[in-house]
DNA sequence: CTCGTAATGCGACTTGAGTCGCATTACGAT
DNA sequence: ATCGTAATGCGACTCAAGTCGCATTACGAG
């Protein structure tokens, strides 16, 4: 039981080789590669170490070694998926940012080409520790990046200093997720506005303030937050 | 091989048989019962029919023909356990009630004797169709079970009419389960109350009214919806 | 009570995931 | 260019999950 909320320690599926360049990174390259590809067609029960073994032409036993198995490889691809930003609205207006934004989470999952990759991978990482981790990681780096959003509504006077940013993406987002990978729910266009405009209107009310952050912002003479009741 | 007329059929994961009364009932209630206590010790991933085969006291065989397997051993108690109603508060206060209903999700989850129960549950039962079909089941009941606080806050006044009960618990109960079962994140007290305050803030700008429902509560004060064509 | 039938018990069998020890290859430094 | 070493290739091995055909038991009807 760690209630620590700083996970600092973020450490690859493998450990950094003392030869990194070369073979070994061609290697995973090929194996990430093969990774996604198979779990694109076959989701993931259909996920075998030996069918991305053959698919990468990587030994079945390598792939043991270095990945551990298939939590390994999905944790892997994971993370290097992480990489990949995507495109952050900025049209000037919360809610209208905040619209584009679940917008294009509907239209990723909702995509019949597109969206079996991410749901699959995201299922897969669900069931293992490895996997746990790189997700937590991957949500992360989204949510503090799209954070910006509401930042710039902050800066713009739109939302009460001491906004939690990425509270404020959670919000939007949480419930198009929900749908998606707890309730097995229908997700549709209509949805996804309602969820941005709801966040949009929470944030507005100081929902999401933090109390330490709303401290620094009193310090501050700029804005005065009354804590919406 | 004429054979035409051969009523052979499969026989389906508990289906209802032609001898339900008696020892397969009994059959039945051991399984659900060793299942829910072999997730709660040991996870999704240290579930094996074997397993239950053993605490059951029912042969490997049985459980692999009448549940298929993993899935539908998890599926079946999920179902079983969609029948026990859980308290609906009923203070009066929109708000209120949601807070206690996000409450008690946080409460149950973060249990560290309840919570791995229904987390295991949830988790495995995202892996088979069979599993999501009871998933989405269990939840529509839920929501479908909780709208009526929203319910009644219409008809205090407090909602507009045409509110979507069951979208204003989903937009309450979202970003809880959005942390437990997507990104991992910690869940505390605090963001549970965040979420409930934020669903009925929108709840009452009017957010989660259909337009249908609307127009037709305009039009007639009369609930009844008529069915047809 | 007796009997027909469906459900369960039983154990051998098949299959595939995962592991191990050793041979071979390729990187990087001298 | 050559060599030491780490990483990969390779195939046999182990073991548990899952399947199958048959024997046995228990339900329910007459």
């Amino acid at each position: 039981m760690s209630g620590a909320n700083h996970p600092e320690q973020e450490r690859q599926p493998y450990a950094p080789t003392p030869r990194p360049g070369g073979r070994s990174a061609r290697v995973r390259a090929d194996v990430v590669t093969a990774t996604l590809a198979e779990v694109a067609e076959k989701g993931y029960d259909g996920l075998t170490v030996e069918a991305v073994a053959t698919r990468s032409g990587v030994h079945k036993a390598t792939l043991y070694r270095r990945w551990g198995g298939v939590d390994g490889l999905v944790a892997d691809a994971l993370t290097a998926s992480a990489d990949q930003p995507w495109p952050l609205p900025d049209t000037g207006d919360l809610r209208q940012d905040l619209r584009r934004i679940t917008q294009e989470v509907f239209s990723v999952f909702t995509d019949p080409d597109l969206g079996p990759t991410p749901t699959a991978l995201i299922s897969a990482a669900q069931r293992s520790d490895a996997g746990a981790a790189a997700l937590h990681a991957f949500f992360t780096a989204r949510h503090r990046q799209a954070a910006e959003v509401a930042e710039r509504a902050v800066a713009r006077g739109e939302l009460p200093a001491g906004t939690d940013g990425a509270e404020v993406v959670r919000a939007a987002t949480a419930p198009l997720y929900y749908r998606l990978f707890v309730t097995g729910e229908p997700l549709d266009a209509r949805t996804a506005e309602r969820a941005a405009d709801a966040a949009a209107l929470a944030a507005r009310a100081g929902l999401f303030t933090s109390a330490l952050a709303a401290e620094e912002a009193h310090a501050k003479p700029n804005t005065t937050t009354p804590q919406g009741n």
